[in-house]
DNA sequence: GGCAATTCCGAGCATTTCACTCGGTATTCT
DNA sequence: AGAATACCGAGTGAAATGCTCGGAATTGCC
């Protein structure tokens, strides 16, 4: 398709999108001990065979805790209201950076262009601002927010 | 490299940086008229054929009139105070929408899981967020920050 | 012990996007 | 006339995306 029309900015792939779905989910059910990724992967209508891949991701990161053998799944590794969207966000895609000399931490990575760096403000400004956003929000309130299972129905917002 | 090792998250393509890059050296040179697409590669070490394809997405967006033949070139379409960051990223990358579901203006598009879809809410103020962030910032004072050409040596910050 | 349900692991693969390049045409200035 | 420029569309190699598949290890239950 070239370049000519280019679809949308800072558009989360299916990893953040897939893998907040699943956390929400595990959080939802928080209380139930695992849940194995097929009961996710039925309740979300995901692609089970691809969870694997992504939770793998969350695991190394710390984020949830596996546990074997039949009857074993999945559980979150600290209480929902621990985890925030940007945990799950850096675990999935990598760490929040417009531009890489905007990486998270230490930025004085390499930037080209040292004199005149006009851009580099907005990218910074754009990456604090992203990580603030996502920083701020758990896994308690999202999973809050409107239960679909389990939970029959709960009031309207 | 398959989905084992994400790089970043939120990042912006070249279309996006060469593009801002391009549009503060307009800004820089404001008033001197038409600058060619050469001189802004020179400057800026960035490949012209590349910043022609850019160039245009911006010109159809209606931030920059080109004037052809000798001694002709880009300049910008209206003051560097009335265009932001925000209207060059919507130019070049598209409309700020972390999920297709969360498109600027309606919204209302497809959200597949509507019962309780508590990721949208996730994607929804990521998208207000960024947008908000962007929309703040004028070429003018990107263009003020600091010049690396032309004006010899600006007071810092 | 055997079997089924799981997590865990790594490879592979089709499609799309990215980051460009190239060749050509139209226009304008000198 | 000739040079400098914007304008246009196609093409291309490399990488990322969005999965699937096969198998090994572990655990619970009969």
């Amino acid at each position: 398709m070239l370049g000519i029309a280019p679809q949308a900015a800072f558009h989360v792939s299916t990893r953040g999108e897939y893998g907040m779905r699943l956390m929400v989910d595990l959080a939802r059910h928080w209380s139930e001990g695992t849940v194995s990724l097929h009961a996710v992967a039925t309740r979300e209508d995901l692609p089970e065979a691809y969870l694997e891949q992504l939770v793998a991701s969350l695991r190394k990161a710390g984020l949830v805790r596996g546990k074997r053998g039949a009857g074993g799944g999945y559980m979150l590794a600290r209480d929902p209201s621990q985890i925030t969207a940007g945990d799950i966000v850096r675990a999935l895609e990598g760490p929040i950076e417009p531009q890489i000399c905007t990486a998270e931490g230490d930025a004085i990575v390499n930037c080209v262009l040292q004199p005149g760096c006009a851009t580099h403000h907005v990218w910074m400004t754009l990456q604090s601002t992203i990580a603030k956003a996502l920083d701020g929000m758990t896994l308690a309130q999202l999973a809050a927010s409107d239960a679909p299972s389990t939970t029959k129905e709960t009031a309207r917002a």
